[in-house]
RNA sequence: GGGUGCGUAGCUCAGUUGGUUAGAGCGCACGGUUCACAUCCGUGAGGUCACAGGUUCGAGUCCUGUCGCGCCCA
């Protein structure tokens, strides 16, 4: 289970993510194989040590006022007081995952991890501390790793003006989004092929206000075609001209101080705020003429994850992780299929980021986290890393030890679960039995944050892909597709839905609601529906209980074929065909369609079809009829309620309870339904499907007659060669449509054909006339007919067409064609009948 | 700029490797107090599958392009 923040509480996302562990943990549980899920949360630095100081701020103090040692107390026992909120919330989800094995990222088990892992990175000179361009926070005041920045398009300006060459009434006129950098250029770039300024390298400029002389560089970097074509180079404040300092070896001058105000460096405007700073000397640089233009410009700006403020790139001394090469073995563990990734297509979203990362800044200037172990001497230049706390320098033996003060990313930690939670580096039993894991599953918000970093992490410590199968979920959003934000006032709050709607009916609606990776637009309207499937369920169940008898037992046993009537054989044969159809869908990940689909099978086969025709005989007094409809019914009931429980623990286990059983004590841990290897059961099909057409057939004209339903009417059927296998289910035909018992008429053809009726002809050549006295209006009923016709020429027309086409009979399969052909004729065959129809009403 | 997903009924979404008349829920209309269920039952209306080409005997499904929306990366 990916650790939900210590701090937080539940929200649907969490609902999600545990919604599909716990159906795969379900399933597979019931499926007999070993199935470990382990909950936990991470210490998400930065969001709780921002809630802890929020708190302090409320009583009037601060962490730096009560110092580290009683910080980190305070922040203990506030995890002590919330953290438990959040595993609650998930126990009320039913995930049903191993609580004893409980974890949190800063466990002593899981701390010794980090440490482990830390020290192994930088014994192989993985891991380096070095001073580079990073993403400073400066409300948090903390350096933060390329992932948690955000870039926004926000409008601004584009601020021409000119750099003045040294010694030379000559200048370049650069463009910049942001003035206040001017302060730190330390160079002026042109493109190698722009002719204008060609001459101009290799001369110097003036930086404005300050007076500074840096010198003209040429790099292909530059976009002639962008603002003036030329570019100021400010390697202190900006990625891009980071990398181009680099390349040309310019210094590097930091303008700002941690606060993101304006340092010594900016000379007259030292003290300033960063936006004060840039109006002043703007303005400043206008009274000596050096301006050209400010043109209105769209931007994207650099924005804190976190806190949102606009984040300032930085130079600064952090710990980074060299990266390329764990991101190597990475990537071909996916390539080579030790991994796969589902959906397929994040494989290359994935393949893309790796291919491109840059090494990861791995300290924060936090409190709250795993201490990065290592140890500065005042009597030496060198550092003590270790894994014990060490009491001297490694390399002098002196006594006067610092350790570093920031804290590692909470990645670093979480990117070690699937392993660290099991016991590494210890070899344990568990680690030897459960690692490497077989799924993750996550949203895939996070398949870099920490997926990624997982792979690599497993790769590099254990030498194994830390598991088989990635599976990402899609996010959820409002009902019309829009983030879900506490501003915006979309948020749907899972507790509210439990407690309104049910857990069952959240679950399975987050369950059936979207397609692997697909976002899913929730709304309440639909968890509604699905609340009324759970009620469904449970009154499904409460009339198989009351009916089922007490003389017979459930199992395994076979059927006696020969006692079975066809919708038995029917029911029968759909439970086998979505049995082996769910099971394939979970074992292709396709929770959604899996669940649509016994859904499906549940309400509108199930219950409208079979649970209404088994009524008829269980209302009669025949007793061995009685009782094998009996058995069919607890039969399909258990079984449905095996494969809906992973999408609805709930109200499954409850109704389930209720069913006769043998030594299964829980549905929890009951039996997958296997597949039966009997043939599909065409003829029970066909038989099935002519008997709901015939029903639904007299339906639609009583509806259209707004005859009442408790009026039994007559009704006249020549069923040609259906008429035996029909007379059979007479007796439900008779109860489903409500006929006249005495007064049906069931005939292969019929001799006279009631005038005075509604008619209809159904598939097969199956005539239907239901003589309404005193109803019928003829020339409706012509029109009716007619529409019927029409209808049915169009598409005999069409069929027609795609017989009458070489190509389809020629290369087609033979049993689509053979289809098609069987198709026309029974089109043709209605057709005929139809037009006697009118003829007799005399159109 | 690169990548990726989506565009199907009024709304929210399914549609597995191309093959009956493209489905569901909600909503809508009409009718229902049958002893599991009004959180229900029955019947019905409603779609040029974004657009334009192409491949194919056959395209909602595969390919190319266009338009619109979203997301990721730079």
């Amino acid at each position: 289970m990916p650790p939900p923040n210590v701090t937080g509480a539940l929200h649907i996302g969490h609902a999600m993510t545990a919604s599909v562990e716990d159906l795969m943990i379900r399933y597979h549980r019931m499926r007999g194989r070993a199935s470990l899920w382990i909950p936990g949360s991470d210490h998400a630095g930065i969001a709780t040590q921002l809630q802890v100081e929020r708190a302090l701020r409320a009583e009037g103090t601060s962490r730096e006022e009560i110092g580290r040692e009683k910080f980190l107390e305070r922040t203990w026992s506030w995890k002590e007081q919330y953290g438990g909120i959040i595993t609650q919330q998930h126990r009320r989800l039913g995930a049903s995952c191993d609580w004893e094995r409980e974890r949190f990222t800063m466990d002593e088990g899981l701390s010794r991890a980090v440490r482990e892992a830390f020290v192994r990175l930088y014994e192989q000179e993985l891991i380096y501390r070095g001073e580079y361009l990073i993403n400073w926070s400066p409300g948090l005041q903390t350096a933060v790793s390329d992932l948690e920045v955000e870039y926004f398009e926000e409008d601004g300006y584009l601020y021409y003006f000119k750099y003045m060459v040294t010694d030379s009434e000559e200048y370049i006129p650069v463009a910049t989004t942001r003035p206040e950098t001017i302060l730190g250029d330390t160079a002026v770039a042109v493109h190698p092929d722009d002719e204008r300024y060609q001459h101009l390298v290799g001369k110097n400029c003036v930086v404005p206000i300050l007076g500074r002389a840096i010198p003209v560089i040429a790099d292909s970097y530059v976009d002639m075609e962008f603002g003036a074509g030329a570019l100021k180079v400010t390697p202190g404040h900006d990625p891009n001209d980071f990398e181009i300092g680099k390349r040309h070896n310019l210094a590097i001058i930091n303008v700002m101080n941690k606060d993101a105000t304006m340092n010594k460096n900016a000379g007259p405007y030292a003290g300033l705020n960063r936006f004060d700073c840039r109006k002043k000397l703007w303005a400043d640089m206008e009274a000596e003429d050096l301006t050209i233009k400010t043109d209105a410009h769209r931007m994207q700006v650099p924005r804190s994850q976190r806190g949102g403020e606009v984040v300032e790139p930085m130079v600064s001394t952090q710990w980074f992780v060299k990266i390329k090469p764990m991101a190597q073995k990475g990537l071909e563990a996916v390539a080579n299929g030790d991994i796969k990734i589902v959906p397929e297509r994040f494989t290359k979203i994935y393949n893309n980021w790796l291919e491109n990362i840059r090494d990861w800044c791995i300290s924060r200037q936090l409190w709250w986290g795993h201490r990065i172990p290592v140890w500065y001497c005042d009597d030496c230049p060198e550092m003590t890393v270790a894994r014990q706390d060490p009491t001297e320098c490694a390399h002098c033996g002196g006594k006067n030890i610092k350790q570093d003060p920031d804290v590692l990313d909470t990645w670093f930690s979480s990117g070690l679960w699937p392993f660290s939670t099991l016991g590494w580096p210890d070899d344990t039993p568990d680690l030897r039995r459960y690692y490497p894991n077989t799924v993750m599953e996550t949203g895939y918000d996070i398949l870099f944050f920490w997926v990624a970093r997982m792979i690599m992490n497993g790769l590099e410590y254990t030498g194994q892909a830390p598991f088989q199968v990635v599976y990402l979920h899609g996010l959820i959003r409002d009902e019309h597709g829009a983030k879900m934000s506490k501003s915006s006032g979309n948020v749907i709050d899972p507790l509210v839905v439990m407690d309104k709607y049910g857990t069952d009916a959240m679950r399975f609606t987050l369950l059936t609601g979207s397609t692997p990776g697909n976002d899913m637009n929730l709304s309440l309207e639909r968890i509604a529906a699905n609340r009324n499937f759970c009620n469904k369920i449970w009154n499904a169940t409460r009339f198989v209980v009351s009916n089922r008898g007490t003389a017979f037992e459930t199992g395994s046993a076979t059927w006696n074929l020969a006692r079975l009537t066809i919708p038995d054989r029917w029911i029968l044969d759909r439970l086998n065909q979505v049995t082996v159809e769910v099971t394939r869908l979970l074992d292709n990940y396709n929770f959604g369609e899996a669940g649509r689909q016994l859904y499906d099978f549940f309400w509108s086969e199930f219950a409208d079809w079979y649970i209404e025709i088994a009524k008829v005989r269980l209302y009669r007094t025949d007793d061995r009829a009685q009782a094998t409809v009996r058995r069919i019914l607890v039969h399909v009931l258990d079984r449905s309620l095996r494969m809906l429980h992973p999408f609805m623990p709930f109200v499954t286990e409850a109704t389930w309870q209720h069913l006769p059983k043998k030594d299964e004590e829980s549905l929890m841990i009951a039996e997958w339904p296997r597949e039966s290897h009997t043939a599909q059961d065409v003829e029970a099909e066909t038989q099935m499907s002519v008997l709901i057409e015939v029903i639904r057939a007299i339906r639609n004209i009583r509806s259209e007659y707004n005859v009442e339903w408790g009026k039994r009417i007559t009704a006249h059927i020549a069923a040609g060669s259906y008429e035996s296998s029909l007379a059979k289910q007479a007796e439900i035909l008779i109860a489903l449509a409500q006929l006249d018992k005495d007064a049906l008429l069931l005939t292969d053809t019929l001799l006279v054909k009631p005038k005075q009726a509604a008619s209809q002809v159904i598939s097969s050549g199956i005539e239907i006339y239901l003589p309404l006295a005193g109803m019928i209006d003829l020339e409706a009923e012509r029109e009716r007919t007619r529409k019927d016709l029409a209808q049915l020429e169009k598409r005999i027309a069409a069929s027609q067409g795609k017989l009458a086409n070489a190509g389809f009979i020629e290369k087609a399969p033979p049993a689509v064609v053979q289809k098609e052909r069987d198709k026309l004729a029974d089109l043709e065959l209605q057709a005929t009948k139809i037009q006697e129809r009118l003829k007799e009403l005399g159109a």
